[in-house]
DNA sequence: TAGTAATTATACATAAAACGAATGAGTAGC
DNA sequence: GCTACTCATTCGTTTTATGTATAATTACTA
């Protein structure tokens, strides 16, 4: 496709040793020989007459130089792949590469639908998919989008809201029948609670129907960053726990979970879609937004 | 230097073919055989999988998709030369070719020795030194900078000022002897005068040192656009003119020229240098500007 | 109207260069 | 000390760009 040694080629190299971490991977990654990789980098520093990269047998690092060329060479490929796009229009089917950072559950359970009808649809992108619930340094990462629930840590980025996360208290119904009075928030410092890490902790804020807010501070049995280990523990009667309804549906409607609190729910958190502001949105990548923005409102739970 | 056929290259070439107004005039100033700039064309052209220029065997012109990718090509040529320049920086001679367009007479007399001065200081650079003192479509002209006397008519352009012409009524002695009690600005409707069109026409506005303002309205004898023709002109003894003072000091030292009203001077001109507000501004530009900044107060007669 | 000079595109042989495989060498970790 | 990984260099092969020569077409001129 595009000529081997061209100036911006040898920019889009540099960028994927950055990215990959090592010249042999970079190779890999490239379907290149690891040779042909070392010379294309052995030749830019050339051109710059200036080193790049410090590498030793077994660690590579940016120089200085290295680490200020890598922001420019990006936008400058950034710009080559405007005016492509702009001046091949629809001329051509979309190609290259996609690389999508969302959270784990979402992105197993219902986003990875979304990301295979598109893989269907553009056959010529080679589609890169990221699970990753830890919030990422995006820059590093060098990836197109980023998908999080709850805010976006990063001012540097555009986060655009795709959708409402309902939440709600949930219980096994082995847990609850040795406390069947259950009514009001305050009752659920009875119980013991499992939290996922980055949302809740000790204290739940819970709303109810008519705008009421409470706060509830139960005991903390079981902390973890998985919401598939949340989910486990509240099954095994473990402790009550807050749930997105995304992911509780089925355990709901076969009654393995429920409902504790029908009347109270926790806050709602925003799915945002995070980018980079000041880059040209690849037509793929606003194609698979697009894509996004009509498949998340489906989820079962999700406003 | 650049290697070939990369695809800045080819854009790079393209943009030869479209100034220089055919392949092989390109090939020409490139240094390369005509297929071969034939092939980048066609190269090009199946890149983008459109017709850039229409041609026959005697005419070549701009398709619509050619004229658009013309200005994006020039932009992104432009940021990569910003991103050489910034990570060069230092390291390299300046290299490069810079295409300057001035006035004709001051090109001639003054500011040649600024391009010569320059030429040898930095002797990897091709200059390119246009005079001419027509208005000129600076994008279709393609050069670097346009140093203009007088206002810039082109707003979107930046116009620095680099010095301030002193203007006064200047005739030969020949001319004089006929009306030796020449001593107001009224005095000079007995006189005919010699007009430089863009600048003097029936209307001359003149001002003393003490801030005091007129106009006169001599009958204009004979008009051009050169200004050497109007000292000629004058130095037959046709008719007075308007002139600046560097153009003339050596004729007011050798008498051949007379400062008619020594305290009435007509309005002063800036010297503008104008270029392109958006551009990243090369290193070579920068260097000639901070030549010429220095060079033209150093004109006798210019402030 | 024929001739001249300019243009662009194609064919082919040559020269340049990029590639991969193999090799050498150095370092971290077990 | 051994293994597994890294990066750089060398060498032969393949790919690719280039120039020369040629053909075809058109404008201008005598």
């Amino acid at each position: 496709m595009s000529k081997s040694l061209d100036r911006l080629t040898l920019l889009q190299t540099f960028i994927q040793i950055a990215d990959a971490g090592s010249i042999s991977a970079a190779a890999r990654t490239l379907g290149l020989s690891q040779p042909s990789v070392s010379r294309q980098l052995a030749e830019l520093e050339s051109r710059f007459k200036s080193q790049l990269m410090r590498r030793t047998t077994h660690d590579l690092a940016l120089t200085a130089a290295g680490a200020e060329l890598l922001t420019d060479a990006r936008q400058l490929l950034d710009e080559w792949e405007a005016l492509e796009e702009k001046h091949l229009e629809a001329k051509d089917v979309m190609r290259g590469h996609l690389k999508i950072v969302a959270p784990i559950a979402l992105g197993q359970r219902y986003l990875l639908d979304t990301a295979i009808q598109f893989q269907q649809q553009y056959s010529s992108i080679s589609l890169s998919w990221q699970l990753e619930d830890n919030t990422i340094r995006f820059a590093e990462v060098g990836c197109d989008c980023w998908i999080k629930i709850g805010p976006v840590p990063d001012a540097s980025l555009t986060a655009e809201p795709l959708g409402q996360v309902e939440r709600m208290v949930v219980a096994a119904p082995s847990l609850l029948q040795f406390h069947p009075t259950l009514k009001s928030p305050t009752d659920l410092a009875k119980l013991s609670c499992i939290a996922l890490s980055p949302f809740e902790g000790a204290r739940i804020p819970l709303t109810n129907k008519q705008g009421n807010s409470t706060v509830v501070s139960p005991s903390v049995r079981m902390t973890t960053n998985n919401i598939s280990a949340v989910r486990q523990a509240t099954l095994s009667g473990l402790g009550f726990s807050v749930m997105p309804r995304w992911f509780v549906e089925q355990d709901l409607s076969q009654q393995r979970l429920v409902d504790i609190l029908p009347q109270w729910r926790a806050p709602q958190l925003t799915i945002h879609v995070a980018s980079l502001p000041g880059r040209h949105r690849p037509r793929r990548l606003q194609q698979f937004l697009n894509l996004l923005k009509e498949a998340i409102p489906q989820i079962p739970g999700i406003i």
